[in-house]
RNA sequence: GGUCCCAUAGCUCAGCUGGAUAGAGCACCGGUUUUCUAAACCGGCGGCCCUUGGUUCGAAUCCAAGUGGGGCUACCA
């Protein structure tokens, strides 16, 4: 592939060592700004020292040395300390020519890298329904596994399911006691969402007893103990874990009805998985390795019996990885999988964890000790950390229903699309099948640009009050104007598709050309930093100039054949690129809308 | 207390790995359609980039301290 900047770096190094036998120097280049003549800007203060000159007379003749050695660089100015290079019309064109039918441009082939990715996303809770915390989740991990693909790596999506523990306890719990053998058919809701009203019921009933507790004369940290629910909910889990067959079967049924809710936001979100882990199966991993930690001396027996590992000399404190009563924690699950994974994938080189940044510690301790016990693998283990959503009250918390439900937000999203796409009266000739499927397109469009374009390490803010926008820097911004393009296209019936020939660009068709030419160095850098925000922000900024372009300049109507085709190629070109950036969000461009 | 993260326009966010006059969208005000989709385009309004020091030719960006906000600091997961 044509790479400009590789082009150009080589004649600066040329330049500098034939005009000042400067041959250690770093050279980097900018793309130039704006409101300056030029492609891409060198800044000449970087070479001041060495050469002893000014950085105007320095940019002058490194300016005119590129001019009449490099053939591709057609101009040179130079403002204060920056030489602004301008590259030929022909090498943009001759770019163009190369890269105008890739259909699948940015993308490099899947597991061209010989790379081996395991990410793990959404491992919900089976207590309760999805929402706008879980949504920021499966998008980010369901992208960032897009992002991986595209650069050419081999990736195994997991979902680890928590489907035992006392929360879960909790939800059967009070099914059981104030259910009346509801299901999901009787009451006419999807199963999580029976589930978690269950879920909601029962801390309800906890909090009242804590508060009788507490009015008797007992202390707050005693009555939360001591609530009969509580006691209760432990000696359910304790039966779950005994195997108690009336319990287990309570416990398979209900968990099943959050898997058939589950299964349908999923679907409706556009996210899968390769690979399904549930923590009923692997609650019990880590047992042996914590025997294994022992004998090794990385870990070692307090006097109660329970079993610790000291990280204070590197800054994190002492952590308990097995209880005195011989039961695993959090993290001794979590290094029995993590040690099961790469057993599972011998190939396997990279473990992405996508939890969020409530979660920094715990994973600091998790990949601390596996490098103790020795893995290597363990400096491959990375927490794909994002920040909260959080509401104008604050965070979201599910057992006092201050949430925003995942399916509750989507249906919303349905309808104020179709209600703006009948507003707008553009949709003639539409067949039902089709409307649903713009309706579906659009509002997650919408919702999916609206949380990956923020940084996803950076917490985001939702205000349920407003709703998402549908015009400006948004999902159906870049979704209309890929219609809007296709709709061009079909009317070009004439449309050749040979080499483009020399043409003269004008400034906004160049600065096109250059946007899609950046494309490749975005996927690359969005996998770099597991941020579909870059990709989102690049998408966008591809947009807004063809939309200008677009209203400038007529393409159907040009009188110049050659024009006319290239502006067609242009729009297909970039056409293509909305399409395969959105793809990398995972979300889908209409033809028509 | 310890530790980690964050602070940019009225609001939501870009600007990360130092560079030229700090950018978008929304909101508000005004304009553009006999022409390829107006979910669009153009213009206006709007900033002590939290504060103070430091490094540098150059700092929103790097470093230090402070202020404000949030997370974590369980023999919960």
């Amino acid at each position: 592939m044509i790479n400009a900047e590789k082009l150009l770096y080589e004649s600066v190094q040329k330049a500098l060592v034939e005009l000042y036998s400067l041959s250690t120097a770093t050279i980097t280049f900018q793309k130039t700004r704006k409101e300056f003549e030029g492609d891409f800007t060198l800044v000449t203060f970087a070479f001041t020292k060495e050469t002893k000159k000014a950085p105007e007379q320095l940019g002058k003749e490194l300016g005119e040395f590129l001019l009449h050695h490099n053939p591709a660089i057609a101009a040179y100015s130079v403002v204060k300390g920056f030489l602004n290079l301008s590259l030929s019309n022909a090498f943009w064109l001759t770019y163009f020519n190369a890269i105008k039918d890739l259909t699948d441009i940015g993308h490099q082939k899947e597991n061209s890298s010989g790379k081996t990715i395991m990410l793990e996303y959404s491992s919900p809770n089976t207590n309760k329904p999805l929402h706008l915390g879980h949504v920021r989740n499966n998008l980010l991990g369901f992208s960032v596994a897009q992002i991986l693909k595209a650069n050419g790596h081999t990736v195994v999506k997991t979902n680890l399911v928590n489907d035992r523990g006392i929360h879960i306890c909790k939800s059967m719990l009070a099914w059981q006691k104030f259910g009346h053998g509801e299901t999901p058919q009787s009451a006419g809701l999807k199963g999580d969402h029976l589930v978690g009203k269950y879920y909601v019921e029962f801390d309800k009933a906890y909090k009242k007893q804590i508060e009788e507790h507490i009015a008797k004369g007992i202390s707050k940290e005693e009555a939360e103990k001591t609530a009969p629910l509580m006691l209760e909910a432990q000696e359910m889990l304790r039966q779950w874990e005994t195997g108690n067959t009336e319990v287990v079967k309570l416990w398979k049924t209900m968990n099943d009805w959050v898997y058939e809710g589950f299964a349908v936001t999923y679907k409706t979100l556009g996210v899968d998985f390769d690979k399904m882990y549930y923590e009923s199966n692997t609650y019990l991993l880590g047992k042996e390795v914590v025997q294994e930690g022992l004998h090794k001396n990385v870990f070692f027996k307090k006097e109660n019996g329970s079993i610790a590992i000291d990280l204070s000399a590197d800054g994190l404190d002492e952590k308990i990885v097995l209880r005195s009563d011989g039961t695993s924690v959090y993290v001794t699950q979590d290094l029995g999988t993590a040690i099961e994974r790469f057993k599972e994938f011998p190939g396997l080189e990279q473990l992405i964890y996508t939890v969020g940044n409530e979660q920094d510690y715990h994973f600091k301790v998790l990949f601390k000790i596996l490098e103790k016990l020795g893995y290597t693998w363990a400096k491959e283990c990375y927490h794909l950390s994002y920040g909260m959503v959080e509401l104008p009250e604050g965070k979201m918390k599910s057992r006092e229903g201050t949430v925003v439900d995942a399916d509750e937000l989507l249906q919303e999203m349905y309808d104020t699309a179709e209600a703006t796409t009948k507003d707008l009266g553009k949709v003639e000739g539409f067949t039902e099948a089709e409307l649903d499927e713009l309706y579906r397109l659009v509002s997650l469009g919408a919702l999916k640009y609206f949380i990956l374009k923020v940084d996803p390490k950076k917490k985001m803010m939702f205000d349920p009050k407003e709703s998402i926008d549908f015009n400006g820097h948004t999902g159906p911004f870049i979704q209309y104007t890929h219609a809007r393009i296709k709709s061009v296209l079909r009317k070009a019936s004439d449309m050749v598709h040979s080499d483009i020939p020399g043409i003269e660009l004008n400034a906004i068709e160049k600065e096109i050309i250059k946007s899609i030419y950046d494309f490749e160095s975005v996927v690359t850098e969005a996998g770099q930093f597991y941020s579909p925000a870059l990709i989102a922000n690049y998408t966008y900024e591809l947009t807004k100039l063809y939309n200008r372009f677009y209203h400038e300049f007529s393409i159907l109507k040009e009188e110049n054949n050659d024009v006319k085709n290239f502006r067609l190629q242009l729009s297909k070109a970039s056409a293509q690129v909305l399409s395969n950036g959105m793809a990398l969000l995972g979300i889908k461009v209409p033809e028509r809308m």
